[in-house]
DNA sequence: CCACGAGTTTGTCCTGGACAAATACGCCCA
DNA sequence: TGGGCGTATTTGTCCAGGACAAACTCGTGG
């Protein structure tokens, strides 16, 4: 019950509201301070940590960098710099390549265009089809706006508000696929995370890339307790559970979890899993996706098995 | 990196698992166990903690009660018999005069019926339009809801379920109402909730009164940081900053936070709030909406006022 | 009946130590 | 030179027990 990180003070944040937003467990930002000597964060009058803003921005750009599989001990303390140069050269390469809508939408982000952002992505869905926009376009926005969000181009609420309108204009599209009276030839799909991913987007590509294909989906939205997730399976008698992670879940919690998953369900359940967690290995009873443009695949080979 | 709690081990989960099962923070565990006595988990040859299932089932039902009101120091350590018991009268008044709509959805939740419910939720925008539906239908179908689950008469996946639903039907309908070449009377209104409110169906039904009321709607969805949201405000040019305020929050941090951001934003952005929060009261640059339904005649006064 | 102050409860934070899983490194052998 | 394998280092997570402030409860007085 310690104080809420309200009006997060110009001189800091506390640990919780670290872990919150850069997604490192206290425990690590304690252990890295003791080792490493950073963060440093200040003190409260209490001895609590408060974590000016510098730091979270460095925080930001070292958890990529240990995502992207560089080794804390090698990387903790050096200069901000450094770490964009190791990130860019980190494969992946930067490259504004994201094309011409990647470009049009961080345009009308930085002008702040609502109204031009929300005619362009529904625009976009009817142009290129949800399809497309789901598997090519969505996923080029989301990763140049995270890329331009963590290189300090974009504030927070940029970016909260494009979140917000694509999700608007993704749930729209949804709810247009799944009308009454359309065929549904598909498989029925129930969506979900684990708990410890609170990711929405990614699923909710997924969600439409399945739409599409005229399967019947429904979501649990995202961090659902695994046993619910089983239970939610069950009771809606899916074909298919499909599962997305981000890279911020440890890929041991990712494969104990669907472990544990795998043993709550029947056989008759297959479990799909995909998202930019790449560190899921397929095997029995689980299916890994390597990208949302393989799920058309996918359903026609579930077709096929049927 | 500690071992991996896979396939729920005969002897019992760590720590770790419990926390992402049960949705409560290792340090509690601890702490209930150094102060209550319970939960008692095993120890593995380490030393570490070892919870067996039948602690569990009894963890998950104390958090139920915990967010239902109880306190823990009232209920842990009672038997699982006596638990139920509080669970299944905590219902405050029940008194289900929720009308046909909420009689029927609750039907369709209990019987898992995906279709139906889509199909009847958006019936229902066409039948009563989307003002009536996101005034009247939508609060007593939240509020049933939430009180069928803390009752135990819903699972957490069936409430995730309807709020996931629930959710694309809205965000269609005001999709909708924003489209391309239709006139916008109304203000400019950006929304957000604070840090602390993770609740989005209010501020989303919030959204759909403003819409309806020809407004343009700017969402920067739930827990944006307070300088973020005065920054968005002013970037987009609001009229209006719409905030949504569950009863979740503590009052003394929603009036520490409304006066900070009155405080960093112009006069000529009003600032509306709203929400089961009832604690929130009227002063100067701060206008306090009891209800949804008192959307459409305070954006009347507004037009008034210009 | 509501407001206010004292007392209790409760969640979160702290330190510094420990350990096992994961990773890197050196070595031997082909 | 290159590929397995045993050892050394790195690194995330766990532990104990103490502390404190926010939130809540309850009794008192206007």
């Amino acid at each position: 019950m310690t104080s809420i990180d309200l009006l997060e003070a110009p001189l800091g944040m506390t640990i919780a509201a670290v872990e919150r937003d850069c997604g490192l467990p206290k425990e690590t930002l304690r252990v890295w301070e003791r080792r490493y000597g950073f963060p440093k964060p200040q003190r409260d009058g209490n001895g609590e940590r408060l974590y000016p803003a510098e730091q979270l921005v460095t925080l930001r750009l070292l958890r990529r960098l240990v995502v992207a599989g560089h080794r804390p001990g090698q990387v903790v303390g050096r200069p901000d710099e450094e770490l964009s140069m190791l990130l860019g050269s980190s494969g992946v390469a930067v490259a504004r390549d994201g094309g011409l809508e990647v470009e049009l939408v961080l345009e009308l982000l930085r002008t702040h265009d609502a109204v031009g952002l929300r005619d362009n992505l529904n625009a976009m869905v009817l142009r290129v089809g949800l399809g497309a926009f789901a598997s090519v376009i969505g996923p080029g926005l989301v990763k140049a706006i995270g890329e331009a969000w963590s290189r300090g181009e974009l504030e927070i609420h940029q970016e909260h508000f494009f979140t917000e309108q694509f999700t608007t204009v993704l749930h729209s599209a949804i709810n247009a696929t799944q009308g009454a009276g359309l065929p549904r030839t598909g498989p029925r799909v129930v969506f979900g995370t684990f708990p410890q991913e609170p990711h929405a987007l990614g699923l909710m590509m997924a969600q439409a890339m399945f739409a599409v294909e005229g399967c019947l989906v429904i979501s649990l939205g995202v961090q659902t307790p695994i046993r619910e997730i089983a239970a939610a399976s069950q009771a809606h008698k899916a074909d298919i559970l499909a599962l997305s992670f981000s890279s911020i879940i440890p890929a041991t919690q990712a494969t104990a979890g669907l472990n544990e998953l795998r043993s709550l369900l029947p056989g008759s359940v297959e479990i799909w899993a995909g998202g930019a967690c790449a560190v899921l290995r397929p095997k029995a009873g689980l299916q890994v996706l390597r990208g949302l443009s393989d799920i058309k695949s996918a359903i026609s080979a579930w077709r096929a098995r049927q």
